[in-house]
DNA sequence: CCGCTCATGTAACTGGTTACATGATTTA
DNA sequence: TAAATCATGTAACCAGTTACATGAGCGG
């Protein structure tokens, strides 16, 4: 099982009975954008889960409109239960993909005006997602939903910590000259 | 141009003149493992860089044993320092994939023990990464090369935030009970 | 001489992506 | 009544992956 597949199976347990739709639109709106959430994506995935007994799926008929809802088995539950259970993989810790930090190890290339330029840039682009993610925890504290409000309080901690990173290279930049 | 194309011939820039080999292995040997380092990826993108000409190859045989060493060309050196410069895309700043903070939004499903676990080993595994890029810091420091170590600093700015996103989760857990 | 590293590549696969097609329902 | 949203899917594509094949050079 993928993390997709699990992520889409816990997201079918928050929401559901809900569509594949409803799955999609979860990813497309959500600030990461790890996974697009593209209906080639998720509705094959939806109806694996489905004929693997993770999810159950309802037709509904409203009108000539069919619509198939979804919900979580207790097979799945206990799919979701062993993927949140130690041991995680090794890979669950590893350091992310920070396009910015990439970047940055070829800085070297750049003259002193240039660099700054560049750390004004991140400096910038990463302060303007505050306000988003922190938007994004309130909407789920005011749905009541905690633990989805702590998991994306979550990256607010890493953007926190990547600008601190970006400000710890201008003091360091400003030592060496 | 791709982020792996890009960072190739930022590679090259550093370690050229070089191998494909060579530049394979910095990927397989970073502890970030969004690319693998795969031959399957690495040769033909290097031959792809070299045949747009922001690579320059010099055949060098070595009694039968041929390899190629590729050199970055001053295009290429232009491509990467437009790569450096703003703007960035808006996706640079966006939040990473994070595969704990992915789980944590199903933390409602878990006991109060079994929360207690997933906490433990997060912070233990996040834990274990810190000596490993400490050494990587100090790896590149050792040879002079104060920018990789300023990049891969921030891996660790990284995890350390990760590690007191856990902290405050438990903090908040004990408050609500 | 065995196993390891250096070195170059290809082939099949995979887990997604974008784009397209279709149609009902809702809202401005 | 036009546009947006809900809803379900497929097809072509793509950027990687794993696995395989091959062979030279080198250290124990």
């Amino acid at each position: 099982m993928s993390d997709l597949e699990l992520t889409i199976l816990g997201i079918v347990w928050k929401k559901g009975p809900c569509t594949s739709y409803v799955v999609a639109r979860e990813f497309v709106t959500s600030p990461s954008s790890h996974w697009s959430g593209s209906a080639g994506a998720i509705y094959p995935a939806v109806q694996r889960l489905a004929r693997r007994r993770y999810l159950k799926a309802e037709k509904e008929s409203d009108r000539g409109r069919t619509r198939r809802l979804y919900t979580i088995t207790e097979r799945g539950l206990e799919a979701l239960r062993q993927w949140l259970l130690p041991p995680f993989p090794d890979s669950a810790a590893q350091i992310t993909f920070d396009p910015i930090r990439t970047r940055a190890y070829f800085l070297a290339l750049l003259g002193r005006d240039q660099r700054k330029a560049f750390l004004d840039e991140a400096e910038e682009k990463l302060g303007a997602q505050i306000p988003v993610l922190r938007a994004e925890c309130e909407r789920y504290r005011r749905a009541g939903d905690s633990f989805s409000e702590i998991a994306m309080s979550g990256a607010l901690f890493e953007i926190e910590g990547r600008l601190e990173w970006i400000r710890a290279i201008r003091n360091k930049l400003v030592d060496l000259g």
